[in-house]
Order: structure tokens, then C-alpha cells, then sequence
RNA sequence: CGGGAUGUGGCUCAGCCUGGUAGAGCACUGCGUUCGGGACGCAGGGGUCGGAGGUUCAAAUCCUCUCAUCCCGACCA
């Protein structure tokens, strides 16, 4: 592609609204633009990268047996009633009426479509396993979108389907899928893990997220220095290590009013008693479908909301606001105990291992303390209910547990027969029984996946391509548009690029050269030829990878060696 | 949905507090000079100051409402 043909609007100056890396990078290299919020337009460029990642994801699903399909981006209310997720969705879910006032929505996800389409094509096990996948651009009204492509409200998604006789099948079904995205991500040039995560609104028993690690990702990931244990921050557990307890003598002092005025926060009521925050019980009120519950932990650990649902199998669960709790509960909010509450009151194991402790009175401007776990509480129930830190131990072998930072890339879930049933979707196993299809479903965010992978690839001047996913493989920048010899070069080494198939951005515009090394190290080519007058003289060409500082120089007589280090990058990227 | 902030040429922003002629830089057009790391000069084009209402002789500026966007917490590829 010629430059000066070419759609690449550049910028110099950073639009206000970009806050991380990958979005800033995005608009100034002219690869999306904003239409609304979380809603892009993708230019010429960018649209390359897309597809470059959407062609690496279809080789590896269809080296591992998927097949392509594309379904339907406007789905009918009717079949989300029927998996009962219309009501349950809720409003990430754009909703619309067509002219006959009927009830539509823009496809946040595709279990209902597909599983509607094979309930009526596949009637035998002779039929599976069966894997089906789609492209396309998916809606889902998030609340705060944010950070460009990286959470947008419409983007580009890999979703697939697989169904399968019975569980065993289908976790054969799983396995092939996340060697497949292994592959995938590799090929994409990202630093990735497989972790362990939360199935969330999908359903599901067993999942796994891909996270590219950077450090502006949204997601925190803890994985074992030792062990290949990784789980997401939602799910991550550690080894519940038991300390001794100090005896509460049973003649002690019982639990003590105290008037604590403006002290509401666990390191202020911890500053009042001259205590650390880890002898708080800190308590919380959360709502769920199952009504209130009291949650309690150590004051110097974090509620994992996700634990506490698993908890109490809930369907969805939130922090109520104060006044709610004042209203509905009577108790003041900042003062909160587990002592004498008419609620469900769950604990967390470390809290025995707490003490002596201070908890609040459920009275305004009043704690408790001497309050010990034996005597006091009178639930004994305990879980695990706290996020885990840097430095805990591995529940797998022990050693201590990191906390990395990453982006969601890919995810992974074993769906049983939740959307099979609701659907009634079955076939006839081999002894004429009829039997739900076992599903899994599979999805990568493509849009999120180019956003990741300059997340993980830029520096202060711009874009650092991985060479399998960069819309151009090649920068050639010709510095002397007026000198015939030069640029009749140049227009010769760019027609041999294109009979090579080698994707090149030849530069002829005329600029001067300082704009055309400031765009190609903004744009990211992995490799930049560069000639003008002086190099055209000694008969060498610049050549310079854009991951590395220094260039070489290849002689214009002959370009073997050019051509072969295209070789190399192209090999490198397709071995894995 | 809560909390905070911002809306002024395509982009980044100043002007608002203290009402009185809409500004700068970048980008764009033309001409000239320049030409290996985002050049310079001259001349231009382009803005209902987010929208509506109000106060006032007079509103970008003050008031009310509204819309949009961004940032901090719950959703997810």
C-alpha cells in the first residue's frame, strides 16, 4: 500500500479522552475513531489488524475441528424467555421492538441462537461432536465502557458451540478448545495464562479465562511461582494456614460497649482502640436473590463478593445502599456486628483465628470489644470469603501465590446441559435413548485481543507490532521523493514486495523525513527499510526491526538477505 | 444506578471567577523557502461557545432545566 493513497489519518496530539496505552496508540495511528461511547469505527489500518487476528483464529479453530458459521445479530425475545435469560440478563441486554411492537434484542452472546438451530438439525449421536463457531460484532450496554477497544460496548467476538454426547465428550470437546486458544494467543505474540475463573452470567460449572498480562488490565490474576496453579482474583483460593488462638480464659470479661463517636471505618475505630485493623471483625451487609446477609471478615482483608455468592448460591448480589440497611434492617451502616443480628451471618475462616477482637454494636457511635469467636458468636458456620493476597500460599503445593494484572482475552466454559434443557435440545444416544447435548462455549474478543497485544507492545513512540498480527509487516520510507534514482528504486523494491506477498506501507508521501520516521515508529512495522540520497549513493538501504535500537545495512544490489529475514519472521510466527 | 468533573473550529485547550469585538497551538488550503527524526514565513477557509429556557441594555461568561462525554465503585470477550 502506498501511503499516499492510503486512509491513515495520524495524529500528533493525543485525543483528552484516551487513558491507556492501546487507546491512545489506537486513535493516533488512525485505527479506530469514536462514534459514541464504546462504539468505534474502525479505519483502513486498524481493520487490518483485525483481521489479521479473526484469520489466525479461524486456522487454529479449523485446524481443531470447529466449524464457521454466522448467526443472526438481532435475536427475538422469545428464545431468551424460553433459556429465561430475558429477564435475567438484564440491561447489558439492548432490547428493541420491531413494527410489530414484538420484542428483539442485539446479540450480546449466541448459546440461545445456536442452541435453537441445532435443537432442530441434530437428531442423533451420530451427528457429535459438533463445534460451531462465528465472527461478529456482538452488543453488550455496558455500564462504563471504557479504554477504547479494550471494553467496548460493541465489538468483535469469536464465539463458539460445541455439543457433545455426554460430559466425557465434551470435556474432550474443552481441552481440544483451550489448546486451540493457547496456539491462538501464542501466534498472536502475546505473554498469556490460562486461569482458572468465575463462569459469571453464562452458567456453567468449569471455565477458563486467557489473560494477556499488562499493567493496565482489569482483571488481577493470581498464579503460583512454583506450580502451574493460575485462577482469577474472583476465584483465586489459598491454603488455609492455622495459627494458634489465643485462650479466652472463660472467667474473662464478656464482650464491652464502648462509645466510639465518628468512627466508622475499620482503621478508624482500629485507631481509637490501639489496635491493628486485623483484631476489626470487619462486617458488611450484602442483598441477593436469597434477601439480606451479614458477611464478616478480618478488618484488614478484602470481601471476595464472588465467594460470598458461591456461598450462598446466589443468583446476583450487591452491596445495598446505607439507607436501604437503616430502613429495611435498622442497623446503622459503619457500626455493623454479628452479634444478636436476625439475619444469615456468614464468616470467614480466618475470623476464629482473630481473638480477642472488637466488632461494632448495630448501635450508631457504638463498638464491642473483648468479643471472642468461641464464646460469642453464635453461628459457627465459616468459609472462605476474603480475596487473596500477594504472598499467600498455593492450595495446590503450598509455595507463595503472585498477583499479576491482565486483560481477558479469551474465555472458556464447560456449559453442561443448562441451555440444552431450558431449550430442550436432545438427540438419540446409540441405544435409541433421547439425551441432552452437552455444551461448552468459547469466546475471544478480537478487537480486545489487537488492544492487548499493543498493550503489551509499545513504547514512548508508539506501536511495537508482533509481526503475525501487524497490518503491515514492512515500513519502506523513501526520504528523497524528488531524486529519480531514489524513488525508481524505491517504486522497484515495492513492486518486489507485492510480488512476494509481503504487506508493505511504502511511504512516498512528500513529507520530509523527520514526519516519515515519526509515523512509521508510531504505526509499528516490525521491519523499516529506509533509502534517500546519501544511502543510494553508497548502495546500502537502512534496515531497522522496530523492537531493536540499532539498524544494519544491506547492499541494493543484493536483497537475498532482506528477503530471508522475512522468511525467519514469517516462520517464527507461524511455529508454536 | 451512586460519587466527581467536563462540554468553546477536525484535535488539544485558553477565555468564564469580575457579563461588553470568540482566541492560541496543531490540523486544513495557496505561495515561497526548507528536506535523515513531527520545519519556517506570508496569505487564507472553518466556531448557532452541547441544547432549551431565564436574568440583563448586553450572556461563552450568571441562574434553572436538559443532553452528552469522561473519571472512581458493581458487569464482561
Amino acid at each position: 500500500m502506498r501511503f499516499s493513497r492510503m486512509h491513515l489519518p495520524t495524529l500528533k496530539e493525543v485525543p483528552a479522552e484516551a487513558e491507556v496505552a492501546s487507546h491512545r496508540l489506537m486513535l493516533r495511528a488512525g485505527m479506530i475513531r469514536r462514534l459514541a461511547a464504546g462504539i468505534y469505527s474502525y479505519l483502513p489500518f486498524g481493520l487490518l489488524a483485525l483481521r489479521n487476528v479473526e484469520e489466525i483464529v479461524r486456522q487454529e479453530m479449523n485446524r481443531a475441528g470447529a466449524q464457521e458459521v454466522l448467526l443472526p445479530a438481532v435475536q427475538p425475545a422469545e428464545l431468551w424467555q424460553e433459556s429465561e435469560r430475558w429477564d435475567f440478563y438484564g440491561k447489558e441486554l439492548l432490547r428493541f421492538k420491531d413494527r410489530h411492537q414484538r420484542d428483539f434484542c442485539f446479540g450480546p452472546t449466541h448459546e440461545e441462537v445456536i442452541t435453537d438451530l441445532i435443537r432442530h438439525e441434530v437428531r442423533s449421536y451420530r451427528q457429535l461432536p459438533l463445534n460451531l463457531y462465528q465472527i461478529q460484532t456482538k452488543f453488550r450496554d455496558e455500564i462504563r465502557p471504557r479504554f477504547g477497544l479494550m471494553r467496548g460496548r460493541e465489538f468483535i467476538m469469536k464465539d463458539g458451540y460445541s455439543f457433545d454426547v455426554d460430559d466425557a465428550a465434551a470435556t474432550i470437546s474443552y481441552q481440544s478448545m483451550r489448546a486451540a486458544y493457547g496456539r491462538i494467543f501464542s501466534r498472536c505474540g502475546l505473554d498469556f495464562r490460562a486461569v482458572e475463573a468465575d463462569s459469571g452470567a453464562i452458567g456453567g460449572n468449569f471455565s477458563h479465562e486467557f489473560v494477556v498480562l499488562a499493567d493496565s488490565g482489569e482483571d488481577a490474576i493470581a498464579s503460583c511461582e512454583k506450580c502451574d496453579y493460575a485462577a482469577n482474583i474472583e476465584k483465586a483460593q489459598s491454603k488455609f494456614v492455622e495459627t494458634a488462638v489465643p485462650e479466652v480464659k472463660s472467667d474473662s470479661a464478656a464482650a464491652e460497649t464502648v462509645a466510639t463517636p465518628d468512627c466508622q471505618s475499620v482503621d478508624e475505630v482500629a485507631a481509637f482502640f490501639k489496635v491493628s485493623p486485623a483484631k476489626i471483625a470487619k462486617s458488611m451487609i450484602f442483598e441477593s436473590d436469597l434477601g439480606f446477609c451479614m458477611v464478616v471478615v478480618p478488618g484488614d482483608r478484602e470481601v471476595n463478593e464472588f465467594k460470598v455468592k458461591a456461598e450462598l448460591k446466589a443468583n446476583w448480589l450487591e452491596i445495598p445502599a446505607p439507607g436501604r440497611v437503616a430502613d429495611e434492617l435498622g442497623l446503622p451502616v459503619g457500626y455493623l456486628g454479628p452479634l444478636g443480628v436476625d439475619i444469615p451471618v456468614l464468616v470467614d475462616r480466618e475470623v476464629p483465628q482473630m481473638g480477642v477482637m472488637v466488632c461494632g454494636a448495630n448501635r450508631a457511635g457504638y463498638h464491642l470489644k473483648g468479643v471472642c469467636w468461641e464464646r460469642d458468636f453464635s453461628s459457627k458456620e465459616i468459609a472462605d470469603l476474603v480475596v487473596v493476597n500477594a504472598g499467600e500460599l498455593c492450595p495446590r503445593c503450598g509455595a507463595a501465590l503472585q498477583i499479576d494484572r491482565g486483560i481477558e482475552v479469551g474465555h472458556i466454559f464447560k456449559l453442561g446441559t443448562k441451555y440444552s434443557e431450558k431449550l430442550n435440545a436432545t438427540f438419540l444416544d446409540q441405544d435409541g435413548k433421547e439425551k441432552e447435548l452437552v455444551m461448552g462455549c468459547y469466546g475471544i474478543g478480537v478487537g480486545r485481543t489487537v488492544a492487548a497485544a499493543i498493550e503489551q507492545n509499545h513504547d514512548e513512540n508508539g506501536i511495537k507490532f508482533p509481526y503475525a498480527i501487524a497490518p503491515f509487516k514492512a515500513a519502506l520510507l523513501n526520504l528523497d521523493m524528488k531524486s529519480e534514482e531514489v524513488t525508481a528504486f524505491c517504486e522497484k523494491l515495492y513492486q518486489e514486495f507485492l510480488e512476494r506477498g509481503i504487506a508493505v506501507l511504502y511511504d512516498d508521501r512528500n513529507e520530509r523525513p523527520g514526519v516519515k520516521f515519526k509515523d512509521a515508529d508510531l504505526l509499528g512495522m516490525p521491519v523499516r527499510l529506509t533509502l534517500g540520497r546519501k544511502g543510494f549513493k553508497r548502495g546500502i538501504i537502512e534496515v531497522k526491526l522496530r523492537d531493536s535500537s540499532t539498524s544494519q545495512e544491506f547492499p541494493l544490489d543484493d536483497l537475498e538477505p532482506l528477503w530471508s529475514l522475512f522468511s525467519e519472521l514469517q516462520a517464527d510466527d507461524t511455529r508454536i
